[in-house]
DNA sequence: GAATTAGATGTAAGCGCTTACAGATACGAA
DNA sequence: TTCGTATCTGTAAGCGCTTACATCTAATTC
């Protein structure tokens, strides 16, 4: 299907000049007359001709490409991310790209081990459905080949790439000790049953302070199914509010899953009531609710911080031109920052 | 940076074989002996070989990939196109890569005519910021290379190019003859200052309805200013409902406008009672609130359906082995649809 | 057993660009 | 005049793959 097409070629035959004048002229490079620099530009303008990408990248053995692999792009969180790492990036000279796996393992997999992830120039990887063994594996390529490849927001196995990330566990452990000190003591947790670490995490934050507690852990009130969604929040908290023995408070495990949770307590008319307490998770500023205007205690996860610490441990690994530390990678810890609104209220025993 | 790399050439010499074998081994193609085709995969898993996804692109003149640019991608209604045109193309063989313009113009431009556009086989385009003029410019090399470009949820300029989009004009004006119908006289429409086609379209549908039912344009109800986030729509309606002789319905110009909207009158505690009307655009199934569940009218622009039709377009072109009739564009309108819910009120005058 | 043929593999010419190196030119200095 | 020297410009060798074509082998046919 593909056609005819200028090549630096035809430019070079049209401007008088070989194809090295034309590639000098076309990356800008000195060392070429004014003169000859402006006859070869008019014909490139005249001819629309645009250099071709691959045979570029090829010759030159970089691509100034970097892809950032999502889970999920119906969550604003890595839709923020995505945002704020495409501006940073951007600005620093290279072309983001982004793609999709839809939390499926082997899209994952398949998109690691595969072909465009070694045209990138580096990979920022904000996926978490590949077990850490295989993790191991998928990376190896990468560290061969010398290419950066950062993930963001699960807990890597020691040392095989930079990660950033946030502190689940400490923040889930922390809002659960919080609800404690304020009488609570049958406290919900709604996750999804998709990724790995960050469910895990999160998951063990809760169950340390039960622990330390000395609160039991009752199955009813850990859910952990159905995927990252609005309606599964609203479904999971349906159940929970349904229960015998209800919660007092619940805890939303990420953004989506606290939209679903208030909607359906505002549709059973208990928000902005305080019958039963909530903290969401808030991951992103914009284009979903205002939690403070409609006043929702919040657990918040910082997208932005991440994407620009991920762009720029990304930025620093693209910039060591000479063998860098291979095996020096740097791991982030953004703390989560707990917000205390009207949605959670202190209950007496 | 780049570092070392094992080539095909390393397969071959490792397996025994000639590059050409090990290159039809890796494609899969006929007319290898078993025996030799598990000797050189054996080896290609050996020594962790991917083929340089630039090289193969080069070599045969395309790349399978298909990418897709859209505006902004905090936005639900692109998010969800994305998610859909993903999977279809994901399905037929290719992929899907994402860029995001920001909104931007330049952006839009630089990124239409610069070569990553032409490292892909073909280019769904949802952006919506340049002018028709330079559109005609920019499409240009396109038809030349014979590489397909798809505009999606914009008003092309004639048959440039293939398009699908939906009837804002139409559905906008349905809205306000509804609306009339029911009473109202004072009807608002809020929208943001960027775009292109989107907005004129919208507006145009207003106003000929407005025209027809001989109502007043007023100046005050026709707010086109900001950006098409939720912020904006709660700003836009603070406004409204802060005027001197306010609207009794208020038509939200798109999804995330629409839910700043909301946001205001739960604010004001105007919602989900029914002193001001409230017609919403629904762009996307999930992720956002649920409208029905509260009780949102709403005009629907179904991002999927646009996005399976925009796919189609795409691999329909892709397939067309050889020279296509190139300037038979084809231009597919879909209907919005509107859905009455509580959020409408008649009004007696 | 020779001729034919179909299948398996290798050879080598690109794909469109970059870039090390060589060659050319102009200028001034010795 | 003869050399540097400093600037341009061209030549050509790749980058890692694909693929048309040539070659070779072994099976089939008569």
């Amino acid at each position: 299907m593909p056609n005819k097409g200028v090549t630096i070629k035809d430019i070079a035959k049209a401007a008088g000049v070989s194809t090295a004048t034309v590639s000098r002229v076309i990356n800008g490079y000195q060392w070429v007359t004014a003169d000859v620099r402006k006859r070869v530009n008019a014909v490139v303008e005249r001819m629309k001709y645009t250099p071709n990408y691959n045979a570029s990248a090829m010759a030159k053995g970089k691509s100034d490409m970097v892809v950032i692999l999502v889970p999920s792009i119906l969550n604003p969180f890595f839709t923020q991310f995505i945002s704020v790492s495409m501006h940073e990036l951007k600005d620093a000279g290279y072309v983001p790209l982004v793609y999709e796996t839809d939390n499926v393992t082997e899209e994952e997999m398949a998109f690691l081990a595969g072909p465009i992830a070694r045209l990138a120039d580096g990979i920022i990887s904000v996926t978490d459905c590949i077990e850490n063994e295989e993790l191991i594996e998928v990376v190896e390529p990468f560290r061969s080949l010398n290419k950066p490849i950062i993930f963001v927001d699960r807990n890597l196995p020691a040392n095989i790439a930079d990660s950033i990330m946030s502190d689940n566990f400490e923040g889930f452990a922390f809002v659960v000790r919080h609800l404690y000190e304020l009488g609570h003591r049958k406290i919900a947790l709604i996750l999804s049953n998709q990724g790995v670490s960050v469910v895990r995490d999160k998951v063990e934050g809760y169950l340390h302070a039960l622990e330390e507690l000395k609160l039991p852990c009752r199955e009813e009130y850990l859910r952990r199914s159905g995927k990252w969604t609005r309606e599964n929040g609203a479904e999971q908290a349906a159940c929970l509010l349904d229960a015998a023995d209800p919660p007092t408070a619940i805890i939303a495990g990420n953004n989506t899953l606290t939209l679903g949770v208030i909607e359906e307590m505002i549709h059973r008319n208990l928000f902005p009531c305080q019958s039963v307490s909530l903290v969401g998770i808030e991951e992103c500023e914009r284009d979903t609710l205002d939690f403070e205007k409609l006043g929702v205690s919040t657990l918040r996860l910082d997208s932005t911080a991440l994407a620009k610490a991920a762009c720029r441990s990304m930025l620093i690994k693209l910039g060591e031109d000479e063998q860098p530390a291979q095996d020096n990678h740097t791991k982030t810890v953004f703390k989560m920052k707990y917000t205390e609104r009207a949605s959670v209220a202190r209950i007496s025993d």
